[in-house]
Order: structure tokens, then C-alpha cells, then sequence
DNA sequence: GAGTGGTCTAGACCACTGC
DNA sequence: CAGTGGTCTAGACCACTCG
């Protein structure tokens, strides 16, 4: 009759949330190992099986992963396998070939009202805007403008960018600390302005995949705006639908 | 040293299989409940802990639906929770207002080379093709170009399709038996053509979001090959990168 | 209250890695 | 070999739904 506890909270789900506390705090960082399960079910007093669900819960969210007879890991953007996460890109016909970031420019600006909408920040506030593209067998597929909170980010400089043998999302997290957790995308079709059409090897006003990214860090704070432009003449944008 | 059983499967795997097969083959039909975990524990003479992993892999696949207290349910489109569950589409502002699926043709043909690969058929094999317009708000937003297997889909008609309240699939499963159960979409952005303009209400030329999807029913088995238009003037597609 | 899925435990054993 | 994650069991109890 009565209902009770609108709030129950399973023990798997509080040790879930302990352990993300650990990885939003850094004590567990990308690519280490974090502590065995006996030892974790140990230091909360629980059994393995209870830890065993909240690895599970945290593995699914691509926070942990698993390797047997090795551990537990923290993942990670410099994980090979993790190099292409969040780009859905495939080529039409044959082979992606050889990628490479082609960084144009990279200033600080004072955040207008729509990035400061989305990155939760003051208009005051200072941003880091860098302009990329985005190579496949040293043709241009992408054009990329990224915003990024000032005061995370300072003194990012295109010429670390240059330099960065790896994706952005690994430099993010290898010299800030800042690892992007999940993101949403936005998907239109556009025509491509003058400058956008030069960069991209494209006619003026050709249809172009505009996209659109937030990017969440841990505790679903969001760290990163980015939109770019996809010439889809040889490549196509793919998504699973389950 | 030396690798054993490289066709090791564990035992809730084996369970999952046999499930699976009971889907596929019709006995547990979408939208019914199918037999509690105890039961289906002591069928397979296994422990119930098993039997849950199982279920758990074909939840997480959205095969089946849990319902504490209730019991375990096939998924099914005509649930409301799963209408949309293939239409990543949002409003730039606002709200979408009311959804309409406007049928415009439907007939016969023989395959051609590329919806014969794509669905696994014969150039000899007979397709079913279905142009539709989806409406938000009372205004065209995407133009549905459809292709199924003649032979599962004989006797649809325009007609049916007119009448039928629900989403298509909802009608596939209903009316034909076939459950779509996952589906990979390519997208890209093309230039609308004379006549897809002037469905969509745009203009010759305007850019299109060009979605191409294959749907797939329970075996891995391609039913349905669809190619969107979508106008992304007051709508995008959303996704969600994890 | 009976039946369902959901949680938690304790313990045994298997599969894999690396020293 | 010891240590890790992975599987499986048996049993107890909790949360929820329905008649």
C-alpha cells in the first residue's frame, strides 16, 4: 500500500559510485590498474560478487576495462584500440587509409553566449578555439572548430598541437588530465561556405555533414564544443542502431 | 603453453543461444512474457544465477524487456516505449509536435543489383517498394524510400499501409511476423533532386541529410533496405557516443 | 500471500597472465 | 606458481505486482 524508499539505492550502485569518486578524483588514472576485486571487496566490506556488478555497470560504460588474468584498467584515449571512439567515419569505397590532424589555428577568445551556454560558462570567461582538418591518404575529410574551456586548457599553443603524435582526446587527457567520458552529436546537412569549400577541396555551396559535439568529462561536466564539417563525397558517417 | 579450447563457451552462453532460438523460431512471440527464471533454470538444469546472465546479455540487447514483479517480456515495436526507438530525429527549437507517416506509393518490382546484395536475394527475387513521408507538425521532414523482400512482405499495400496506426515496423511485426531487431545506418549530405525537393518543401539543390539503413531480424538477417531523406532545416539526428 | 525479478553472500572451481 | 578476472552454484532475503 505505503510506498517506501523512493530512494533505494542498491549497495553495487553505492560502491559504483565510490569507485567513480576515485576516477573523477584522479586517484585511479587512465591506463593504470585499479585495485583487484577481492582488495576493493575487502576495503567496502562487501563481497566480491557485490564489486563484481559495479565493475561490470562501469566496464559497460566504457569507464573500466577488463583484461583477464591482468586486471582491472582505468581506460584510456592512448589505448590503440580506443584511438577512433567518437569518430564515426568510413570510406565509401575500399580502405580509410593513413589519417592525419592538420592543425590551422589555435587562439584564446572570450566565450560568446552560445559556447558559454554549453561549456557552462560565464561570458567573461575565457575559451581556447582551434581550427583542424582532418586527413584520410592526405586527402581532407573533415574541418573541425573546437571550443574548449580557457582556464582547463591554458596554454594549449598550435605549435603543442603540431607536435602531438595522436588523437586530441589522448592530448587532452595525457597533458590536462581531462578525460572525455561520452558526447552527443548533432547531426545536419549544410552548404559549405567559400573558406570552408577551399579547405575541404569542395564547390561553394556543396552539401556538407555538419556536426555537432559536446563532450562530457567524469561527473557529466562538459568540457569540450566542437563542430565539424564532413565532406561526404568518398566517405559516409555510420551509427549502429541496437 | 599450449592453447586449449579456443572454442571455449560458457555455460549462460549456451543458455543464451537456446533462447535465442525460441525467439527466432516463434515460440516466445513479441510482447508476450516468456517462462519465469525459476522455471527456465530448472528446463535447462541450471542454476537460476545462470539463467539471469543470460537474460541480462538478451536485455541489454533489447531482445527482451524485464518488468520487476511482472516478469520477463519479448520487446516489442507496438510497445510505446519502442516506437521511436530507430528515429534519431530532434526539433532545432521547440518541440516536435505530432508525428504523421504519410504513405505516397508502394509497389512491386524485381530486384536490382544493389538491393539484391544488400538484403540477400536473387536478381530474380521480387522486392516490395514503399515511398512515404514523414511529417512533424503537419510539415514534410523526411521523404522514405523502402525496400523488402518480396516473398515475406507479399500482399502490402498502399492501402494497408494508409490504414495502419503505428510505426512501420510495428505493422512489419504485427502484420508479417518479422521483428526488426538492430540496424546500421550511413550517412551523408547530399543535394536535394527536383522532385524530393519539392515533397520536403525546399529548395532544387538544398542540402539533405541522406540516410541509408539496413535493418535486421533476429538471425542477423537483413529484412528491410531504406534510404531517408531528411530535411535538417528545423530538425537534426542526435547520437549519442559512449 | 504467492509469484516475479533484484540483490547479496560465500564458496568452489575455471581460464588466463606473468614471474 | 600465485594472482587476476570469469563462471557457476545454492540459498537467503528484498522490492514489486496482482488478485
Amino acid at each position: 500500500m505505503i510506498q517506501v524508499s523512493p530512494t533505494f539505492s542498491p549497495l553495487y550502485r553505492q560502491i559504483k559510485t565510490l569507485m567513480l569518486q576515485s576516477l573523477a578524483g584522479g586517484q585511479w588514472r587512465p591506463g593504470e590498474a585499479i585495485p583487484s576485486e577481492s582488495e576493493l571487496a575487502q576495503r567496502f566490506s562487501v563481497s566480491q560478487g557485490t564489486v563484481r556488478k559495479a565493475v561490470d555497470e562501469l566496464a559497460a560504460e566504457n569507464l573500466l576495462v577488463r583484461k583477464q588474468g591482468k586486471g582491472t584498467f582505468v581506460a584510456s584515449h592512448n589505448d590503440p584500440r580506443a584511438f577512433f571512439r567518437f569518430l564515426r567515419l568510413t570510406a565509401l569505397e575500399g580502405e580509410m587509409g593513413q589519417s592525419r590532424s592538420v592543425p590551422l589555428e589555435c587562439w584564446r577568445a572570450k566565450a560568446g553566449p552560445e559556447a558559454a551556454r554549453v561549456l557552462g560558462l560565464n561570458l567573461a570567461d575565457s575559451i581556447i578555439v582551434v581550427r583542424r582538418v582532418l586527413e584520410f591518404s592526405d586527402k581532407p575529410v573533415v574541418l573541425d572548430e573546437i571550443y574548449l574551456p580557457g582556464n582547463t586548457f591554458a596554454g594549449i599553443s598550435l605549435d603543442e598541437l603540431k607536435t602531438w603524435q595522436g588523437s586530441l582526446y589522448s592530448l587532452f587527457e595525457s597533458q590536462f588530465g581531462v578525460r572525455m567520458v561520452r558526447a552527443e552529436e548533432r547531426l545536419r546537412a549544410v552548404a559549405a561556405d567559400r573558406v570552408s569549400a577551399e579547405i575541404l577541396g569542395v564547390a561553394e555551396g556543396a552539401p556538407l555533414l555538419s556536426v555537432e559535439r559536446v563532450s562530457y568529462s567524469y561527473a557529466d561536466k562538459p568540457m569540450e564544443w566542437r563542430r565539424g564539417l564532413y565532406s561526404t563525397a568518398s566517405h559516409a558517417y555510420i551509427n549502429q542502431l541496437g
